[in-house]
DNA sequence: GTCCTTGCAAAAACTTTGCATTGTT
DNA sequence: AACAATGCAAAGTTTTTGCAAGGAC
């Protein structure tokens, strides 16, 4: 097992993957640390998400179109996307039992993660015409 | 609004996923269609399985790794996932009613899909040592 | 006959990998 | 000094798109 080191790169992925409440995608973040540290490349932060989320530092949200999502907060909580503009946030208006029970076996499956995902129209894009949401 | 034609690859298509217990990709169903249809291309795959799920006839599983799957099931319910091998299967032993309430409104978003995910390692993949899953 | 749909090929979008160099410990 | 991690470029994977030919109505 190798040593994990901790270098720049890694410590500022992980604060600003803290800081935001908007569950950014790869190239989010990478635009955002590459404002402090301009050489940085993308495979970087791809490397360093995949190695925060399998150390269940930070969360991976693959719910959705397209690209994976992060979320720095990994305290149990659901997420709300909307279909139109792909938005992702925390669902705070629900009722926090809800999922609380542990699913340790289902079909035979070890259960490890569980995950809800709630989609429907965020508030700006209700006004819109044409809503052909997927 | 273009008329939506009933050509020979969509029944097809919608007639194996009916089939399918096993929330198929588009590259297994190109695989099973080809079958009767050997001149059948893997766009025409991907463009019916988003029609169809644009219709609502199908439905379209996001969560998990790589590839999008596809449940010709579009009753309420839920699955588990392996995070070894990918396998996606629907959660029977579960609760029916732990997701049934409806929720219409979220954060402001009006709610149209909700779509729980376990995960976890399934019994083939229980054996295997060096259990790294994700 | 109209125009929606297909097959093919090319491109796009997202993610991973190989490798020499750099940086941590 | 050892070797993990980075940056860069190239490749991999999954999905989408342009367009001429074909098919449904």
């Amino acid at each position: 097992m190798p040593v994990i080191r901790n270098t720049l790169q890694r410590k500022l992925i992980l604060a600003e993957i803290r800081k935001l409440k908007t569950h950014p995608t790869a190239a989010d973040l990478f635009m955002i640390v590459r404002q402090q540290l301009p050489r940085i490349s993308l495979s970087t932060v791809y490397r360093t998400l995949l190695l925060l989320s399998e150390q269940g530092t930070i969360r991976r949200l693959t719910a959705g179109d397209g690209e994976t999502r992060f979320d720095g907060d990994i305290s149990p909580h659901h997420h709300v996307r909307c279909l139109r503009c792909g938005r992702c946030e925390d669902a705070h208006e629900l009722p926090e039992r809800l999922l609380r029970r542990n699913y340790e076996w289902i079909n035979g499956f070890r259960i490890t993660q569980q995950q809800v995902d709630f989609a429907g129209i965020c508030p700006d894009c209700q006004g819109v015409e044409n809503q052909g949401g997927v």
